[in-house]
RNA sequence: GGGCGAAUACCAAAGCAGCCAACUGGGCCUGACUGUAAAUCAGGUGGCUACGGCCUACGGGGGUGCAAGUCCCUCUUCGCCCA
């Protein structure tokens, strides 16, 4: 495959949503002289969904694959069952081979989104830590002191608070280290938080007298609330999920946040982006403008444009026409006259008649049949069931009779 | 191995015998205002209910007492300290 040196990409893969590079200038120049470069690239196959905030490497990834660079993929099957620190202030459970197998899987086929997986090199980090030596791993180990492991953060942390750490813990970033000496990696990118662990690569790389890869990490980009994206507090856009969803998500977005992600999501014109940003300062465009078209570029990532078109379509008819979703979750009920919290209830909206009850009383039920819309606010009243009828709760939620 | 302390709803965290379905904050839900943004404001946040109440809940089990998150015993888990 003929590599691309054309400096102008250069420089905006080597910029564009980035936070750190070491050695900068020495990766420019590598990637100026046409060589195809190996780029590693590890994960740790322990959460299943991706979600926009990790996928802001692959996009960059892709950037290199773009170039013509080769994707080496580390699968830390191996390195699992130590659980990197980085992320974590506490101990990691050990994951089975067989649940590793099935996050694999699962993980892959959601990169595929985004990196052409057949021009992917892969490894199991098993494949050489599976028969290592221990004289070995002393080896490798002995470039580095205790102190630089305390040193860093996460470990500082719990060192302080008097958390344990795990012996072997310390030894995750030689591990991860190690696997940029096998696979003779000229570039490894990783998250924010992974300097270290990228550092270690180079250190054991100059120690087997192989040239030091350079590293590269990336910004964090925040979840739609503004806080860290984690799954677990429900402020996640996932890469697999439903293109009328996403950008409904993405429509809710802080508006502090788009630019970032602009930059680090998307992979429109940066002259372009800051086209966007001047028209936000200057407040003559509705935001809201801006970020339609923020979520269709978003979703062109994974969709045809069609369908990212078609998204937005979905959306102004449903939130600025206020028309009805295009799509309702039907529900068949076979009573004719039904006490509303009990409808409520066989829709499935609420599990609860409590629940429900205090939803009325808030105004929070309409009712919505041949176009008249009835806010329901009595709980103990009953309604005569008919086909095609519409229960709305809240703003979102939407049920339709069959 | 020895000593000490903690465990309360989705999370954090009050309560230390009756006025506790349990203060407060976050989250979440509803409404107002909006750009389904943020911020703000108001309300709500165990279940059932004939709307009078009833039932289930404060790590598990047992006890004292008219009455127990609240006291006692025991078990489990977690944390701290000493060896």
């Amino acid at each position: 495959m003929k590599i691309d040196t054309d400096p102008k990409k250069i420089d905006e893969l080597l910029s564009r949503g980035t936070e750190d590079i070491i050695d900068k200038d020495h990766l420019r120049n590598a990637l100026l002289s046409g060589k195809q470069l190996r780029i590693k690239f590890g994960i740790d196959p322990t959460g299943p969904k991706i979600h926009l905030g990790r996928a802001t490497v692959l996009f960059k990834l892709r950037d290199f694959q773009k170039l013509g660079h080769k994707i080496v993929l580390i699968i830390g099957n191996f390195t699992a069952l130590v659980g990197d620190a980085s992320d974590k202030d506490s101990r990691r459970p050990v994951i089975s081979q067989e649940k590793i197998e099935e996050n694999l899987k699962d993980y892959l086929s959601q990169i595929g989104k985004i990196l052409k997986l057949d021009e992917i090199e892969m490894h199991y980090n098993k494949e050489w830590f599976g028969e290592m030596k221990l004289e070995e791993i002393l080896k490798i180990s002995m470039d580095f002191t205790a102190q630089q492991m305390i040193q860093r953060r996460n470990f500082k942390e719990r060192w302080e608070e008097g958390k344990e750490i795990g012996l072997h813990e310390l030894l995750y970033p030689i591990l991860q280290g190690y696997d940029s000496v096998k696979i003779k990696s000229d570039v490894e990118l990783g998250g924010f938080d992974q300097l270290f662990n990228l550092k270690a690569g180079r250190d054991l790389q100059r120690m087997y007298n192989q040239e030091p890869q350079d590293v590269m990490t990336f910004k964090m980009i925040y979840g739609l609330d503004g806080r860290k994206m984690s799954t677990s507090w429900g402020n996640v856009i996932n890469i697999l999920d439903e293109p009328n969803d996403m950008f409904g998500k993405l429509m809710a977005l802080r508006d502090e946040l788009i630019m970032d992600y602009f930059t680090c999501c998307t992979r429109l014109p940066m002259e372009e982006i800051n086209g966007y940003q001047k028209q936000l300062n200057s407040k003559e465009v509705n935001p809201k403008e801006i970020k339609k078209i923020l979520a269709k570029a978003i979703i062109e990532n994974f969709h045809p444009k069609e369908v990212a078109e078609g998204a937005e379509k979905e959306w102004e008819s449903q939130f600025e026409e206020k028309e009805l979703p295009e799509k309702i979750e039907e529900i068949v009920i076979t009573d004719t006259e039904i006490n509303i919290l009990e409808l409520l209830i066989k829709a499935g909206l609420f599990k609860s008649k409590g629940e429900a009850r205090r939803v009325i009383e808030q105004g929070g039920i309409k009712i919505i049949n041949n176009g008249n819309t009835e806010i329901k606010t009595d709980w103990q009243e009953s309604v005569k069931v008919e086909k095609g009828m519409i229960i709305q709760s809240g703003k979102r939620f939407f049920k339709k009779i069959i």
